[in-house]
DNA sequence: TGTTACGTTATGCATTTGCATAATGAAATG
DNA sequence: CATTTCATTATGCAAATGCATAACGTAACA
């Protein structure tokens, strides 16, 4: 790979980080370009030059998102062997989604700060790739009601159930610390939670 | 009271309720008090008339919620002779949670989008407000493990799992209806969250 | 080594923003 | 009925915003 290449590879790394980091914090309408810019170090015009415009930024943040979340959440299967049962295979499971909620929480923040409305670009995002996570969760759901680790009611319930379960703790990460004085970046904290969840979830 | 009066009265309550709207939707920073104004009906000079600053009239929304939550969410006392058992109890405040939450989503919404940053505005809610939810939910957390009702895991993370799994189905009405074809505000549905939040935490 | 390609920077512009100040007009008051 | 009070409106302003355009400088290349 060239100088050129390298450098502009980290440009747009640096502004696309830059973003995620934004955007999750103030939302769309409350992030400025040029506040994205300057916390990635970089002139302000670069992000229409590698971007094309902020809304295409925000859809590149997500698209990342959403990738690196498949890349990193690759949920191992049912009859995988190293899993000795079902009650087994939902425990890893929902312990992936809490490490996943707490490794990256900009996640969850962005994500939410963009669907409490509906607006075009929520509707592109959900079309895209929340569609994607729902026959997911469904799935598990369904699984786990079969083998009667969750009680038989509402799927889009406990679909909510669990998701907000698993990411309010690091989503809300600020009020946690002040209010309760603990820190859910904490790998103890973080499998005290994963452990909460599991007791709660699987009977 | 008088016809001044009474206007006064109206002007202020039309401001605050665009105010909750917008400040939910769009964050302290994507709201615009132009924005709050034309959607109230009013003049935007009125809002620094009212409410003296942007900031000032965020303040009052926060409070407003806080206040009407206080008066609308007045949980049963466990020992209520209306509750044959402390798992009846413990049923009823789920129960009212879930219903709060999806009567008022934008009170979770106007709140997660703060509180993903640690701002002075969240720092302020956090001290005057949160902190007395939080002494709610730990007692309640504590009654439930003593009585058996909840495992005897992390408090401030069972406290998270409560919360998050009852409002993330309202807070995100628009994914849900988007997503999952169903409406978070038909009261079955709200129902059958109800009923499966009470089916996975009440053992 | 001279030229090109292209990532980067400088600058401009119309619009929006929060806030300030002065003007207005009608209800309240005596 | 004259006067005052005060909720409301009109207008201004500096700063911030998204986006456009042109200049710039150097790595890449023939």
């Amino acid at each position: 790979m060239n100088v050129r290449a390298r450098q502009k590879a980290a440009t747009q790394a640096s502004i696309l980080q830059a973003a995620l980091e934004i955007f999750s914090e103030k939302g769309f309408d409350g992030a400025s370009t040029r506040e994205i810019a300057a916390h990635a170090g970089v002139h302000h015009a670069l992000i229409k030059y590698h971007f094309t415009s902020k809304d295409a930024l925000w859809r590149a943040a997500v698209t990342f998102l959403f990738q690196r979340q498949a890349a990193e959440l690759s949920l191992p299967a049912p009859n995988d062997p190293a899993h000795a049962s079902y009650r087994d295979f939902a425990r890893a499971v929902i312990r992936a989604v809490v490490l996943y909620s707490a490794r990256h929480p900009e996640h969850a923040r962005l994500m939410v700060q963009e669907s409490v409305r509906d607006s075009e670009r929520f509707r592109w995002a959900a079309d895209e790739f929340i569609v994607q996570t729902r026959q997911a969760a469904e799935a598990f759901i369904l699984l786990c009601q079969r083998e009667g680790i969750l009680p038989k009611v509402s799927v889009p319930a406990l679909a909510y159930i669990f998701v907000g379960a698993a990411q309010l703790f690091y989503t809300l990460a600020p009020e946690v610390r002040r209010v309760w004085g603990i820190d859910p970046s904490d790998p103890e904290v973080i499998e005290a939670h994963a452990e909460a969840l599991t007791a709660v979830l699987v009977r």
